[in-house]
DNA sequence: AGTAAAAGTCAACAGCCGATTACATAGAGC
DNA sequence: GCTCTATGTAATCGGCTGTTGACTTTTACT
């Protein structure tokens, strides 16, 4: 029950435990509501490295966060592919653990530091992405519409995620949904 | 532009006025981030008042916001009656001022005193409605893709409000998101 | 071995928050 | 007019938060 024989003054390694550890905390509590000493513990590290390594609670929160808030690495294949690929992952109801970059941008959207900095990277990393691989018009309303259900199923599955729901609803959800985004991701295909 | 002639003593009127500027501040900031001096401040009363009539932070929330996050007013007519009106009402570009419950509970939802209290009245008075006044099977996987939308929209349009639309896509917004709620709304009718 | 820089630690500051206690004032009923 | 109570005010407490400056320890290099 040692401790991991916290490899001698690196200051890489630490730094690294310092994204690790805020990752997790953002992720249960928002920006607002983690603090550095929380996330110093965790870390195992002193509060003050927070500081120095970047410079502030926020700008370990643009390091630690903001990176991973990118939709596209879902968004290849044909709309079907993507259709059912969204539908499956988005319909979890799975344990909440580990980090996810969307429950950090809904729990901390309110935040007055926060909050303007997940606008701006959403807009470029989700909406954008969203929109190029659209075919045919109307290619912002479709995108918009897709990408607020995405929104709405983070908050219902991965955040409000006490209701348990029955496995054949649950499948059926993942059918309506994929028919859903596949209507709106297919409606300039011929 | 005078003060509205506080009306001497009277606790009823006086409980009124935290309760709007409850309302306004919450609203803007979320329950964490409104304090209880802002809150005062708005209302024009000492702030020791809100604890007295109110017993805490949470207990102004809970008579301020709590009661006005409720569907059920928007789920009268026919699928048709009721898909075109949320339609309306949640693709709006309008300016985000006043009191708006459910733009509260996104901003709120993080809060570790407020969240469980927004979670259960979500469930029993925006899911709940949703299901009761669907027809055919699959209640529950229907009404929660529909809530989905709902609050994805919230987000989109009354807390990320700072991106202009254009009035044709906005238009087109609409069309489609009327004709997808109505698929679930009518997925059990003749 | 000696030195300078890197890495880590310690103590504390200044500010804000919700809540409480004690005190002052006005109004209603007799 | 007096008193009791409801209403409003002032001062402050204890706690938490992000951040900073001064200090100590380790590592790398000559």
């Amino acid at each position: 029950m040692d401790e991991p024989a916290k490899s001698p003054r690196n200051a890489e390694a630490t730094a690294d435990r310092i994204v690790l550890a805020a990752q997790k905390i953002f992720h249960q509590k928002g920006y607002d509501g983690a603090t550095t000493r929380e996330i110093a513990d965790l870390a195992g590290i002193n509060l003050t490295l927070i500081n120095r390594y970047f410079g502030s609670k926020l700008g370990l929160f643009e390091k630690a966060v903001l990176p991973h808030l990118d939709l596209e690495p879902l968004l290849k294949g044909t709309p079907d592919d993507v259709a059912k690929r969204l539908a499956e992952l988005y319909v979890d109801t799975g344990p909440k653990e580990g980090f996810d970059a969307f429950v950090v941008l809904v729990r901390s959207i309110a935040s007055k530091d926060a909050g303007p900095l997940l606008m701006a990277r959403l807009q470029d990393h989700a909406l954008e992405p969203l929109m190029n691989i659209l075919e045919g018009p109307n290619k912002l309303a479709r995108a918009t519409l897709i990408s607020t259900q995405l929104a709405g199923l983070v908050l219902r599955f991965r955040i409000m995620s006490q209701l348990l729901i029955d496995d054949h609803e649950q499948a059926e959800m993942k059918r309506l949904l994929a028919t859903q985004l596949h209507t709106i991701l297919a409606a300039g295909e011929d």
